[in-house]
DNA sequence: GGCGGTTCAGTGATAAAGTCACACAAGGCC
DNA sequence: GGCCTTGTGTGACTTTATCACTGAACCGCC
């Protein structure tokens, strides 16, 4: 059974070798995939489960600049393989991972063989791209209050959410007290209810099942 | 002569065929390579000149993203070239500029038939990953003061810039009337004096020669 | 040269966001 | 219960963004 979408682009032999040759591992929740100044080991193929890709300033503030999911690339890996300098960024594993790490000959062999799976790099690399280039605008000109209640908007869910002010604020890439103010002002217009470490949305919550 | 330094990666009659198949496009100081929403043409391998990345937000404010010079290649134009999706951005040509445009089939003949090549294309994606990371950290931590005087000191040269206030906020991402009064602040401080479009460095700007 | 239009710059008032300092509450653990 | 850690609330103040203007500098034209 392959695993992961991209060695589908690759030929018979050479999937069976690739498959053959490397062995998934897994990640905890909370484990660190790297951290800012490690050198590269490999490209890492995520095959399940979620890692958020995050950096900090030399103010020591965060933010969290895109996640991984099932069947993702770490593109940000091929830079520093190829040019051997160390991650700016940091990777932590969210929910429980498992990950291919194709070490750099590898990597090398397949580029050269499949037009394809060169095809496949490309496109994570434009994707990602296209997301650091939204992230800049959002950052840079949308309201805190819009962007806190859109995030928290797309993960509705349940309608309970276990989570901190402090990471909501590495999410956003703001301070923790603007996002306590923020969410106060949210529950004083009904919208959800706090509790220490959890947000529970009130059905006047827009999108809310 | 070649005159980029990733066609060098080709062999000699690889080379040769780019040279001859390919006619070098001037672009003057002001014109528009692409805009937000255009098809992708081709590859542009930059010659010389520079051209600016800006994008502009729902707000209708725009940031400069990277810029580009002599031998760099618009890495993000591979990503719409891949996938035919139309740019987010727009690129500005600031000093006139000459651009090679590579088209998709001929970008498909060199990743497939040169390793270095595809390192040369890698490399230029990394490093653009990068650029960008850095701004999003900038953006959303940096104060505004210390990034308008880096920007100014990466640029004092001869001592006076032409440039506008309005230019200044879109470099930075921010509002005209901000720069006006950080500008205003610098001016009180002595760091400098300022006329209609113009900035002059006096002697106590750090960094003047 | 004077006139009218356009582009640039300056500024006050106000709102949003970030910073600093500290109080206090909830929960875990002896 | 008492103690410690972590998470939250809030006041005071600074920085940045936004809005609404004013007026100065420059351009082209007669």
């Amino acid at each position: 059974m392959v695993q992961h979408s991209i060695l589908e682009t690759l030929s018979g032999p050479l999937r069976k070798e690739v498959l053959s040759s490397l062995q998934s591992l897994h990640f905890e929740h909370g484990k660190i995939l790297f951290r800012a100044g490690d050198p590269c080991q490999g490209l890492p193929l995520v095959l399940n489960g979620t890692v958020k890709v995050q950096m900090t300033g030399l103010s020591g503030h965060s933010i969290v600049l895109y996640r991984m999911g099932a069947d993702d690339i770490c593109t940000l890996s091929i830079g520093c393989l190829m040019t051997g300098d160390g991650f700016r960024a940091e990777a932590v594993v969210e929910e429980d991972a498992e990950v291919f790490m194709v070490p750099r000959g590898l990597f090398d062999r397949l580029m050269d063989h499949s037009a394809d799976f060169r095809l496949g790099i490309m496109d994570s690399y434009g994707r990602r791209l296209n997301d650091l280039m939204l992230l800049v605008e959002e950052v840079a000109f949308r309201r805190m209050d819009e962007r806190l209640f859109q995030w928290l908007e797309a993960r509705v869910g349940q309608g309970i959410m276990t989570i901190t002010h402090q990471e909501l604020a590495v999410e956003l890439g703001t301070a923790r007290e603007v996002v306590s103010r923020l969410l106060k002002e949210f529950e004083r217009k009904g919208m959800l209810r706090l509790a220490r470490g959890k947000i529970e949305f009130t059905s006047s919550f827009p999108g809310k099942p």
